[in-house]
DNA sequence: GATGAATGAGCCTTCATTCAT
DNA sequence: GATGAATGAAGGCTCATTCAT
């Protein structure tokens, strides 16, 4: 039983509940996302969400567990549309695979940058979360997959890099104000191929 | 006339005063990198720096600048270290600018990981300070004039992507507690000589 | 009309009504005996009863009335069985009454020693109760019986003391973690004898 | 480190400290002689003290720590008392050392007597305290001695049953609303001397 | 009658900042 | 200049109670 639970507190059953819970959701990535970790506090959001403060905590036991919801619903879609590029890979080459898998990351992440930056630094000050972590693994996973086919050595860190010159630059994207997700993803794609072409060649 | 000033609020001239501030500032720096910005409070900060919380709030006008004059202290360094590099550069090609910037920005950067990444999450959450960001154009600017010799195309975004590689790629690292800045060094240099070998190619 | 009605809402007629109340009442007196006041809040006894809130407000108007009803029943318990020892007294001493008094009291209040402190320390917060304040009276009207039989003077005042010794001491040995109430009782007898004989002899 | 640290936060050094910090708990002591546990909330205290709710919190850690505050100045007035009888012996026999226990506590306990229920009361949900605890050992140790010097058997329970019956018959004449504490203090004599009386029998 | 989602007053506590000494 | 006591807005969270379904 952790100190500060990540994990919603109960799942909504009935419809009505369902609502509140999406509504809590929706508010606090909008304050997310146009006001920062600053303006996020409790009772914001309930009202936000047009809810009352003592339905917020129905649904989440802490302030933590709504962000802890938000990067987990993120997490979930990112995960979902790497796997489904991978099965759509078929015989595709790295090249393409990873151009695939750029232009689907770039595709979820620009479409709420701010809000997508803001829960990355939320992340930061969160106590450790199991199965958050295990979801970033499982990203790092089917990457890994892709590369060891390729016969790529140490795959696991070729993957978190992989990863990490996307996450670079697509955040210092945003912070210039770049908004052609097109121009910046054909250059994420230049960087990444570029970084992994050292790689097979040596 | 800012709401929230981010520069300290006097230069310290004498040597008291001096000292005083730079014990701020490293009880500042030092909490941060243990206990994150949740830690970060004046009273914890002054009494850490042995000093009065008033004293503080003499050399501060507030909390952020605090915050805001440990991230000038580290760019200014950064700043430091790339123009010794550049003017070091003579006749050296683009490769092993780079590699020598890279070298450097990480001898920088892995003394106090855990200080940077608080520090560059703290930014985001900052008002804009033009002071700041006139110091990162610098830097930019330096890498833009390398690149520029080299013919590369739209330096000013390519400047921006090659500082971007480097921040992911460190953060990640750090996050996955590597420890070995040379190994890392390796791999950024790859990533960036990778990236700029597609465009010259183009 | 009370503004807080410590009696239950409604006498529970039918089969369920009764067994739902009696769940609340065991939900509520085993909070209290294991976490005391702090631990005792409606939707915990609700949950604990296997109840939903809402039928738990159908029988009880609010929480007090809970703990009231409590009371209530450990104070019925105890008159009937004092009644009892006075039906049963017949020829007996004065001696003999009182030591079979004190036994009666210690087989009831040392069956769940927690729940009896929590529920004499939760009366004394609970608003005035007539209902209540008489069943106390009534046990008291009992001893001044047994007491005026025996021409002992201010009867009324003896047996409170009489009454308040017995408390004490129960209380006391109690949280000092007895758990012979034979020894104890034996103890008990002695002080109210004890006291008596310092009557008797005036 | 207890969680919930019943000691004071900080000793007061200079004046204004103690001026502050001596408001507060005559405050508290104030609402809880008058309005019980329930009255008692930190803002309320503060502002009843005419201090800001920061100062309170400047000086006690937490609202617990303020009832131990009382608690344990109730406890020391009650053995700094205790002492002085017992010093001020000399020769006289149990009789006299009892009746002038009996009559200091009663001169102590009857001045302010809701508040010492309250603070009876509250005790008892406060989580375990070494300090207090040892408080009170120490006053059962002073009637330990007394006893012992008189041959009593097995003296530790005895302090405890006198203490008890001190503590139940005063409390059941406040609630009576009995003022007189001469007489209260005559009939605790009698039943405290009535139940040595039985043992020194034995 | 039963259910449990919803409500919101109110409580505890923190911390940036001020100002009298 | 230095000190640190004082301030109070603000935020996280609980829980008695209501009411639509």
């Amino acid at each position: 039983m952790p100190k500060t639970p990540l994990a919603p507190r109960k799942a909504p059953r009935q419809d009505r509940s369902r609502k509140t819970c999406d509504a809590i959701l929706k508010a606090a990535a909008g304050i997310l996302e146009r006001e920062g970790q600053t303006g996020l506090n409790t009772n914001h959001v309930a009202r936000k969400a047009g809810v009352s403060i003592g339905s917020l905590y129905q649904y989440f036991p802490n302030k933590q567990s709504i962000i802890g919801a938000l990067i987990r619903a993120r997490r979930e879609t990112l995960l979902a549309g790497m796997e489904e590029v991978f099965e759509a890979a078929g015989e595709a080459g790295l090249e393409e695979i990873v151009r695939a898998m750029v232009a689907k990351r770039l595709q979820q992440d620009f479409r709420r940058p701010a809000l997508v930056q803001a829960l990355q630094r939320a992340e930061a000050e969160l106590p450790e979360d199991k199965d958050l972590r295990q979801m970033r693994t499982r990203v790092e996973a089917l990457i890994v997959a892709v590369l060891a086919e390729y016969y790529i050595d140490d795959p696991e860190t070729v993957a978190r890099d992989v990863l990490a010159i996307g996450d670079g630059m697509v955040r210092a994207a945003v912070d210039a104000g770049e908004t052609d997700a097109a121009a910046l993803g054909a250059r994420v794609d230049r960087a990444v191929l570029g970084y992994l072409a050292t790689i097979v060649e040596d």
